[in-house]
RNA sequence: ACAGUGAAUCGGCUUGUCGCUGGUCAUGUAUCAGAGGAAAGUCCGGGCAACACAGGGUAACCCGCUUCCUAACGGGAAGAGGCUCGUGAGAGUCAGAUAGUGUAGAAGAAAACAACCGCCUCAUUCUUGUGAGGUAAGGGUGAGAAGGUGGGGUAAGAGCCUACCAGGUCUGUGGUGACACAGACGCUGUACACUCCGGGUGUUGAAAGUUCGCGUAAACUGGCGUCUGAGGGCGACCCGUUCGAGCCAGAGGGUAGAACGAUUGAGGUGUAGGGUGACUUACAUCCUAGAUAAAUGACAGGCACUGCUCCGCAGUACAGAACCCGGCUUACAGAUUCACUGUCUCU
RNA sequence: UGGGCUAUGGUGUAAUGGUAACACUGCAGAUUCUGGUCCUGCCUUUCCUGGUUCGAGUCCGGGUAGCCCAA
């Protein structure tokens, strides 16, 4: 198994899993763009969530776009995350930003999470 | 050359690094494949699936020029007629019915059994008038005024007669037909609705449905009923018929995983035939996404094209499969091809 | 993904195809010594865009925005 991959196991599923994330008792934080959400949890790896709403963006070629940048930038700097994460990232801006500032702003919460962690 | 009209096609290519989804096998940093012409809107039609389906009657809804195409359609092709727009190539749009019934605000005398003003005749009279009748040519109202215009005719007028024009009916000819042409008949307001005629429609919608797995509450409360028949089926209603011991409501509990459905199909491409065409027949050949909190990407370079302030910089549309097809509608940078039109110039 | 609905002054609602109505709010005027009440007036491209019709808020296409239902 490649160190950078994202299969299909570290991808956030289970509607009662997304339930527990959302159920408002989780830690967040806010790089604007980028809103971050998170809960530790027993399973044997992290899973990730990404949500861009239909209110900022109706075309879904946008959402696509933006959702396919904050998973790659992901998955280059998942392994800052030391501990098994539920983790939910959403979109709060109607604008595009370019790839290295969303690199930038995912890396810097992932550290924030550690940091927490630790 | 410029400006347009119609039809059709394409709608970037490529290298590297790191990834995602599916297939295959020798099971590994293996190999192959991986968004569209609209995948969109969800406006129609069908396949498919589940449920329903003795019969009769009544409603409701949809379609409506003709002939054809098609699995089907409210779609398409080729045609026919009217109206509108355009110098033109062309574009848009409308509609079954001489049956019958109803409605048509305001204005106007009158909106379909029409006489206000006017015109004409007769009677009467104080000859500025009054009464009786005729008259749809003129006035004004209106979207629409009793087919239109000219001539004859008449007391004045009138399809009353006639010529031309628009429409209708009948007859004949041509056409599969819508219709066209010719002749005869003086037959003639418009729009909408109901109605009538012809054709069609069971309901739901892949979160349909099938199988496996996990788990719970076959418990609790209230109401109705068990041949004195609750409730249900014949998906609008009625008749009729049939099943029938459970049904309805409340609060609460459990699961939310996997496989099938699911991509080989009214399929694509090519050649040859049929047809004006939509389309179709035969043969050959190809297999071309199949996900499910949902892949098809991110980044860096090269090429191509376009623009500009031109050794450079910027830009490259609309848009993302969700069971599958056939259409329609809407969005779309730019490029190409064919046919045709108008204007100008030259030969 | 599949179904269904709505859009009218600032707000909430009316309106057989025939002059867009009502209530509240806001503004202006009048009344009052002043304020309130009361009275008068004003504030609308009927979501946008084509069509049918003499005439469309209403009927019919297309679009936009918003909402609801199905686990």
């Amino acid at each position: 198994m490649t160190i950078n991959g994202l299969p299909r196991e570290e991808r956030l599923k289970s509607l009662k899993a997304i339930e527990a994330l959302f159920s408002g008792t989780n830690r967040s934080a806010t790089d604007f763009p980028l809103k971050v959400i998170w809960r530790n949890t027993s399973e044997p790896t992290s899973r990730l969530l990404v949500s861009v709403s239909k209110r900022q963006h109706r075309r879904a070629v946008a959402r696509n776009r933006i959702k396919r940048q904050i998973r790659e930038a992901y998955r280059l700097h998942k392994d800052s995350v030391t501990t098994p994460c539920d983790i939910a990232f959403l979109w709060l801006s109607k604008d595009f930003f370019p790839t290295t500032v969303i690199t930038r702003k995912v890396t810097s919460l992932l550290n924030k999470i550690s940091c927490a962690d630790s």
